[in-house]
DNA sequence: CTAGGGTTAG
């Protein structure tokens, strides 16, 4: 380590440079005055990264800090190596020194920048550039005034600043909040004297787009177009293609599709990858039924593109998530008949339908199928296969597919054999036959490995053999298999020990263990374990999702318990966990349902205050009680109502025989361009027959069938409970509409109510068989109506095994009903008691 | 990690 002084530099600018770089250059032990350091920097010209790294060394001595004219020679290296990045970082470094950390401003230090420069349009374009950076830093450091105000200022001076620095500026408008600024800002970018060229506005908006800003990207499009100013026609289009996709990617999907419906107005083609966006951004929103309308709608108007294989599998994916895979392989089977192109993913879906449906050798011919068509399977089909075959219980095809993958030169991967392994001791074949194969073939099994196996065994009912297992494994992962066996006890039904055995442990497991026990445990109504679960995740210092805190309180609303939700909800309160609206939601409206009205407003207000906005579902299930007074509120939230919404204030109404405000709000659903549907249908055809007015119900009736709104289950429902006359069987078979347990009650009601006993009875049995299970309602109907004819000992009979199945009629709800109701039906009405009394 | 809304039976 050597002390030169500064000056003896001046003639060894290799040597000094080579030093620093070795990293033996003590700026400490440098005795530089303020000249011999922009001496230095003068060599490093051509070093800007030397020139960083000298700074920062002389920032990092303490005794000395680097002069306003040091910062400006560097930057003007840097700058003049367009690191712009570079430059951007080194401001932020500035920035946050803060004045006094510094001893100068940055108006002087731009000062110094430009000033360096003698040429006048060199100086400006520093400037500019340097202005720029310092820009985008201080959005970094999200001092969004300062950079707006440097804006502004500069802008006034015609200056040119990069594309990103527009989009940077505009994000701070944004982020501010300031939808005025933003406005203003396109406002003076359009203008006529800031016009830009066409390739600056392609990147502004793509810059708007990748920077979670599309919706500026959307308004901005219009004007561009109107104006011209994308000139190119595949510019114009590529900008709309880039923000339909951003507005999808950011969850905006009625943006999305507006954009989309501009674009084709102009005549431009969205492309394959356009449509995909909107479809799976509908279904990531799980809003399956809107992402067939739109494909549907795309097919109607016929547009090109839209039978893609990947649009394709995104539509099986939307029925096979929606749980409906019969409809999901129609969908295949039509696919084909229209020899329409199908690729592996919509293959893999459809083997996964078929496999759910039970149906694997149908998915196996499928594959084959797909294999003749000259599509390689992978091993993504291969694993669905696999896993399919062990989920149906038919390990040996699962066997003969793997030994095909092997012959057929595709290696099993660790996921495939894992998949095999646990679905092999599910079923209680042998899975140390895998293990062993695994080793052979030099695939290591892993803990996953094991523990599906664990899993396996315990759903296979081994117990034994899952804790030796479990155990001899311990050695290497204490508890590391727990996770496997509580889940096992999950999905064999056994919740009780699986709930023994989370609770005993003192350190926590993968957040999927505990929603999975908290899921069964919620569907299985053992609320109160699956609280104490959330309880003991607080305990264990593990996070709960967020959903787990509204799918509790559900679970107790499902059960009436608003009590028990309520004190739930106190307990999120002192643990400062706002409840979101789904909750809220659901907590209202089992209030409402309850009658407890006050507690349902209390809700409401509550949820307001805390800063949560109610939305259409919200206001639906407070209109069920009064439509009135949450009508102005509603308009104030500037929520809008939809179909759902209309339909309930239009039945609540009619309900309360107010036909002026019914009618008044059917009128303002049509004017807001709401089109009714079945359920708004179905409705009013059942409000006209409560108003004795048949024939116009019937009338609505086949208005709907005109406007090619198919009727459903409730429908028929309503006409055969008011006019049991009508046969509307075939109609109904025709349709593909299967009944109902509301439907044959109804049924079952009109026959005992003519005395035609055992026909209902004929019915009940009938609708057993056909798998309908029935209900308290239904129970409650059969035995009401044999009773009253005097079938005491069938009565009987039914009355045990209802009991026996553990069905209880329902109670009679408070008042709302014995308030809202004007159907007459006190003759049909037997009470709980009545029919116990009779039995025994 | 499908947590919430409308129409039907009593």
């Amino acid at each position: 380590m050597y002390a030169v002084p500064a000056l003896a530099y001046t003639n060894s600018t290799i040597s000094h440079s080579d030093q620093l770089k070795e990293g033996n250059f003590d700026v400490n032990s440098l005795e530089l005055n303020e000249v011999g350091v922009l001496r230095v920097l003068t060599t490093m010209r051509d070093d800007p990264y030397l020139a960083l790294s000298f700074l920062k060394r002389i920032e990092g001595n303490g005794a000395s800090l680097p002069s306003v004219s040091a910062y400006a020679a560097v930057i003007r290296i840097v700058c003049s190596w367009s690191l712009d990045e570079k430059l951007s970082h080194l401001f932020v470094g500035i920035i946050r020194k803060g004045d006094e950390g510094r001893g100068f401003s940055v108006v002087d230090l731009l000062n110094a920048v430009g000033e360096a420069e003698e040429d006048e349009k060199l100086s400006f374009l520093l400037r500019s550039r340097v202005s720029s950076a310092l820009v985008k830093a201080y959005a970094e450091v999200e001092m969004f005034d300062e950079a707006i105000d440097l804006f502004w200022g500069i802008e006034q001076l015609r200056w040119d600043a990069d594309v990103g620095t527009y989009v940077v500026v505009v994000q701070a408008l944004y982020r501010k909040g300031d939808s005025e600024g933003v406005e203003k800002f396109l406002g003076n970018l359009l203008s006529s004297e800031t016009r830009k060229h066409c390739g600056f506005y392609m990147d502004f908006v793509e810059g708007l787009c990748v920077n979670e800003m599309s919706l500026v990207g959307y308004i901005l499009l219009r004007p561009l177009r109107d104006a011209n100013m994308l000139v190119d026609e595949s510019g114009l289009a590529t900008a709309y293609r880039k923000v339909v996709k951003g507005l999808c990617n950011e969850m905006k999907l009625e943006e999305a599709e507006s954009a989309l419906h501009d674009m084709e107005e102009c005549g431009i083609d969205p492309d394959v990858s356009v449509y995909s966006a909107v479809i799976e951004g509908h279904r990531k929103n799980m809003s399956f039924s809107k992402a067939l309308r739109f494909v549907n709608d795309k097919v109607a108007q016929q547009r090109k593109g839209i039978e893609s294989p990947v649009i394709l599998s995104s539509i099986l994916q939307c029925w096979c998530q929606m749980g409906k895979f019969s409809e999901a392989l129609d969908q295949v089977i039509a696919f084909r008949n229209l020899n329409i192109t199908l690729d592996r993913f919509c293959y893999n879906v459809a083997f996964d339908a078929l496999i759910k449906l039970g149906r694997v050798d149908e998915a196996i011919e499928l594959f084959r199928e797909m294999t003749c068509e000259g599509i390689d399977p992978d091993v993504v089909n291969y694993t669905t296969l696999i896993g399919g075959c062990c989920q149906q219980g038919r390990c040996e095809l699962a066997i003969d597919l793997i030994m095909e993958m092997e012959s057929k030169g595709k290696p099993p991967d660790i996921v495939v054999y894992n998949v095999l392994a646990g679905g092999l001791a599910r079923n209680a074949e042998n899975a140390y036959g895998i293990l062993k194969l695994m080793e052979d073939r030099g695939v290591k099994p892993t803990s996953v490995t094991h523990s599906m196996v664990i899993q396996g065994l315990i759903v296979a009912g081994k117990i034994e053999e899952a804790e030796a297992l479990n155990q001899s494994l311990e050695e290497h992962k204490p508890g590391g298999h727990e996770a496997g066996i509580i889940k096992g006890y999950c999905e064999a039904g056994r919740l009780d020990e699986a709930f023994e055995r989370f609770i005993r442990l003192d350190f926590p497991l993968p957040k999927n263990v505990y929603f999975t026990l908290f899921t069964s445990l919620c569907a299985a109504k053992d609320i109160d374990k699956a609280q104490k679960l959330v309880e003991r995740m607080w305990e264990l210092g593990v996070e709960p999702v967020k959903s787990m805190y509204g799918k509790l309180i559900g679970a107790w609303c499902r059960v009436s318990d608003v009590r028990k939700a309520i004190r739930f909800l106190k307990v999120l309160k002192g643990r400062e966990i706002v409840p979101d609206l789904f909750t809220y939601t659901i907590m209202i409206k089992t209030c409402c349902r309850l009658n407890k009205l006050k507690q349902a407003d209390a809700l409401f207000r509550d949820m307001k205050k805390r800063g949560i906005r109610p939305d259409v579902v919200t206001y639906t299930v407070l209109a069920k009680n009064n439509p009135e007074e949450i009508y102005t509120d509603m308009k104030e939230y500037g929520v809008k109502p939809d179909v759902f919404y209309y339909t309930t204030v239009i039945n609540t109404y009619y309900r309360l025989n107010n036909e002026k405000r019914a009618h008044a709000a059917i009128q303002e659903m049509t004017r807001g361009g709401i089109v009714p549907d079945v359920a708004t249908y179905t409705a009013l055809i059942n409000s006209y027959y409560r108003l004795n007015n048949g024939k116009k119900a019937y009338d609505l009736f086949r208005e709907m069938k005109r406007r090619r709104i198919c009727p459903d289950v409730v429908t028929y429902t309503v006409l055969l409970d008011h006019d049991p006359k009508l046969d509307m069987k075939r109609e109904m078979r025709d349709l593909g509409i299967k009944r109902d347990v509301h439907y044959y009650t109804v049924l079952i009601h009109h026959k005992c109510k003519t005395g035609e006993v055992e026909e209902a009875e004929r019915i009940f049995q009938e609708m057993k068989e056909s798998g309908v299970e029935p209900d308290g309602v239904s129970y409650r109907a059969i035995i009401a109506g044999c009773l009253r004819n005097g079938y005491v000992r069938d009565a009987k009979r039914l009355y045990q095994e209802m009991r026996e199945k553990g069905i209880e009629p329902p109670q009679t709800e408070a008042s709302k009903n014995v308030v809202l109701h004007t159907k007459s039906n006190t003759e049909t009405r037997v009470s709980r008691t009545k029919i116990q009394e009779a039995l025994y």
